[in-house]
DNA sequence: TTCGATATTATGTGCAGACATAATATGAGT
DNA sequence: ACTCATATTATGTCTGCACATAATATCGAA
């Protein structure tokens, strides 16, 4: 890592074998191999079998974001977390989920309409359905105690997950709950889970103006 | 991965030992060690030494966001990708870089207003400076040929980044610019590079109207 | 010269064993 | 009951060796 930060060795550069660098530092194969990997694993490097191992070229930066529970999100940023469950009702998926998610038709969706608040002030807003063919056991949870979001995270394994982040403005509806003006620049995450190939759920975040999700590489 | 999809082990749970699940599997303890070091870099496994590994009660999402050069990202939706730079004057650290930086005031800085485009059609704004004490010779480099951001990829390493994404609404210019209406909810990062204790550059991308950011976990 | 089989080579993955380290458990002493 | 030193233990890290695999290089035959 330093080599690269000194431009010791360049982008685009092909670096000394495993074995080779071994013996430099006097240490295992395996030990170069595994610093190597870690390399390579955050963008630094690429490597190839046979071909050797370059300097990253487009070192596409890699930057790992932590997408907490909102609980944690609110509390570790000093404030008291609460939310109320808005609306909950039984929906049937429109053509769009059910071309979008693989649904069948006649899928049971719990709707699930929430508002997170950060110290009484809205932080977020909460659409989300969730897939009742595949998590029926959440309709025995008291989702007004414990939020679905982390109903979900601890009874329900993962498989696989989508985030899409993007911006918008506030409808007439999300600036009321979101108690900013009308058009303001929200931030949006729309995520959903997914169990082998069901769909468990969908949600779209909008968040308070003025947040921002911070990341450090 | 299995055992934890289908709940066999539960978040919370204390999973065997190294040891045991090597036994178990046929396999060596460092076998075992890298697959358990690997689930938990990804979020799903919380290890503690001596106190056990086990299954991450908050799992964490960790997405892992590439963050590609805006060419490469043009390019990837099937775009031609051009740029001019707007603007281009050295400055001096404002009193609040100069604190938020550790610059001094005397550092001297290269600003850089440019305009990415995708198929002819705005893409996105970016603000720039550079610290020129640092990468003087980005002077001798043709920046209407090759972007800043390429220049730097390309040419200085970085040791550390910091990235904030948030959402702002288009200012005059901006709308003007981007040729979206004023107000437009727009996708903004802050992408700033440090080289050990040198802040090298600072950057505020605003993206057009409909941009997003996918990830996959 | 071109094609294709073969040899070479760097990384990928695995094994068995060792010591290091941090956190816990234990037990002696107050 | 409490404190503190000691023993225990699970993970962290490393060594040295081995074989697998993919990509390249080489070389002989057509």
């Amino acid at each position: 890592m330093r080599r690269i930060s000194d431009r010791h060795w360049r982008p685009g550069d092909l670096i000394p074998g495993e074995v080779e660098l071994a013996e430099e530092f006097g240490c295992a194969r395996a030990t170069v191999n595994r610093a190597l990997r870690e390399l390579a694993d955050i963008g630094l490097l690429d490597r190839k079998r046979k071909a050797g191992t370059r300097v990253a070229l487009n070192p596409v930066r890699k930057a790992t974001v932590e997408i907490p529970v909102i609980r944690q999100d609110v509390e570790a940023r000093g404030k008291d977390y609460s939310f109320d469950v808005l609306d909950r009702k039984d929906l049937a998926p429109s053509a769009i989920l059910q071309q979008h998610y693989g649904l069948a038709a006649s899928t049971p969706l719990l709707g699930l309409w929430t508002l997170h608040r950060a110290d009484t002030y809205p932080f977020a807003y909460e659409e989300r359905w969730i897939n009742l063919a595949v998590v029926p056991e959440i309709l025995d949870a008291d989702l007004e105690l414990l939020s679905a979001n982390e109903w979900l995270v601890r009874n329900m394994p993962l498989s696989r997950g989508e985030f899409t982040f993007s911006a918008g403005n506030a409808t007439a509806a999300e600036s009321e709950l979101l108690n900013c003006p009308e058009d303001a620049a929200l931030f949006i995450v729309n995520r959903s889970t997914w169990m082998v190939d069901d769909a468990i759920t969908a949600v779209r975040l909008v968040y308070a103006p003025g947040f921002s999700m911070k990341t450090v590489v």
